[in-house]
DNA sequence: GAAGGTATGTAGCGACTGCTACACTTGTAG
DNA sequence: CTACAAGTGTAGCAGTCGCTACATACCTTC
C-alpha cells in the first residue's frame, strides 16, 4: 500500500463523499486502511489533500478528452451547449460536487486548491480552443468566451437557476 | 438578545470567518453569548444557519442598489464591467468567500442553501435586467447573457484566472 | 545471524463538536 | 403574593477530530 495505490481508493471516497468535510478515518476506511497509515504515508492531512487535488486534476485531465464530444463543433454556441450537456449527466454531478468544494476554498485562499482548481480551467480552456469551429475568427479570444460562460451556467445550474444558465449561452451568439 | 438583535453579529462573524465550517462556540462568542443561548433561540445549529442564510440573503438584497453603481448602463459588456468592478473591491471579498460556501453547499444539495443562493441570482438578475442600456433590443434575454458571464468571470476570478474571466467578456460583444 | 529501515496494529492524547440536564433568576399575569 | 413561562449560567455527555507513542512485525543487506 502505497501513496500510489491509495490514492484512487481516495478520490473514489472524495468524490462519492465530497472533499469539505473529509477527515482521516473515514477516508482510510475506504481504502482500506487505518488512519494512521495515511499519516504514515502523507504526513499529514494537508499533505494528502494536496497530493488528492493534484491527483483529481491529473484524473480530469485524462477524463476529459474521453467524457467529452470530440470533433469541431459548428458553433461557439453548440460547442458551449455540448459541454454543459455532458457535465450534466448524472455521473458528472460527484464531479462537480467536489469541484466546488475546490473553488470555495479558492476564495478561501488555499494554495493547493488554487494550483489543482486554475490546473483544471486550463486544460478545460485547452480543449476548448481546440473544438472550436475550425473557421473561428479568434480561436482565443473565443475560447475564453465560451469558458466564461460556461461556467457561469454550471454555477447557475448548481444553485437551481440552470435556465437562466442556459438562456445565457445566448451572449455566445455573434 | 432576540433572534433579530444576534442575526446581524453572527452574519459579521460568518462574513469573517467563512460559512463551511462554522461552528456554535466561536459564533456565540462573537455574538457575546453562549451556545446554550444560540440553541435556545434558534433550536439547533441548521436552523440557526438557515436563519442566517435567510439573512444574508436579505442584507445581499439591501446591499445591492447601494454598492453597485447606478443608472444605465451604455453597453451589455460595460455593465458586466462594472458589476465585475464593483465585486473586485477588497470590502466585497468577505462576501465572496460566503458565497462560494453557498455555492458548495448548493452542490452537496442543501435546500436552504438553494432557496437562498437562488434568491440572491434572481436579485442580481433583475437588477442587471433594469441597469441595461435602455435602447437594448431584448432585456431578459441580455441580462442572463450578462449575468451567465459575470459569473462566469468571478468564478475564474476565484480561481486565480482572472485574466480568463475578463476575457471572457468579450462573448458579450454583439 | 545481526542490523536497520519499512510497514503496520493498538491505544490514547487533548481539543473540539452539537446538544442536553439542571438549577437559577427574572418578568409578568392572575 | 403567587404561579408560571421566558431567559440564562454551569456542567457535562458522547462522539469525532488530527495526530502521536509504543510495540511489533517484515524484509533486505551485510
Amino acid at each position: 500500500m502505497s501513496r500510489d495505490t491509495l490514492l484512487p481508493m481516495l478520490a473514489a471516497y472524495v468524490l462519492e463523499n465530497g472533499l469539505a468535510d473529509v477527515s482521516l478515518r473515514p477516508l482510510a476506511k475506504a481504502a482500506g486502511t487505518s488512519d494512521r497509515m495515511l499519516l504514515y504515508h502523507f504526513g499529514s492531512k494537508e499533505e494528502l489533500v494536496a497530493a488528492l487535488l493534484e491527483y483529481l486534476a491529473s484524473m480530469y485531465a485524462a477524463t476529459l478528452e474521453a467524457a467529452f464530444p470530440d470533433g469541431a463543433a459548428t458553433s461557439r454556441r453548440s460547442l458551449a451547449e455540448a459541454v454543459l450537456r455532458t457535465t450534466a449527466q448524472p455521473d458528472f454531478a460527484p464531479f462537480m460536487r467536489v469541484w466546488w468544494d475546490i473553488v470555495a476554498g479558492c476564495a478561501d485562499g488555499n494554495a493547493h486548491y488554487l494550483a489543482s482548481a486554475g490546473a483544471m480551467a486550463d486544460r478545460l480552456l485547452e480543449w476548448i480552443e481546440t473544438h472550436l469551429p475550425t473557421d473561428d475568427a479568434n480561436p482565443v479570444a473565443g475560447a475564453r468566451a465560451v469558458l466564461a460562460v460556461i461556467e457561469g451556467a454550471m454555477m447557475l445550474r448548481t444553485i437551481g437557476r440552470g435556465d437562466i444558465g442556459e438562456a445565457g449561452l445566448a451572449a455566445l451568439e455573434s
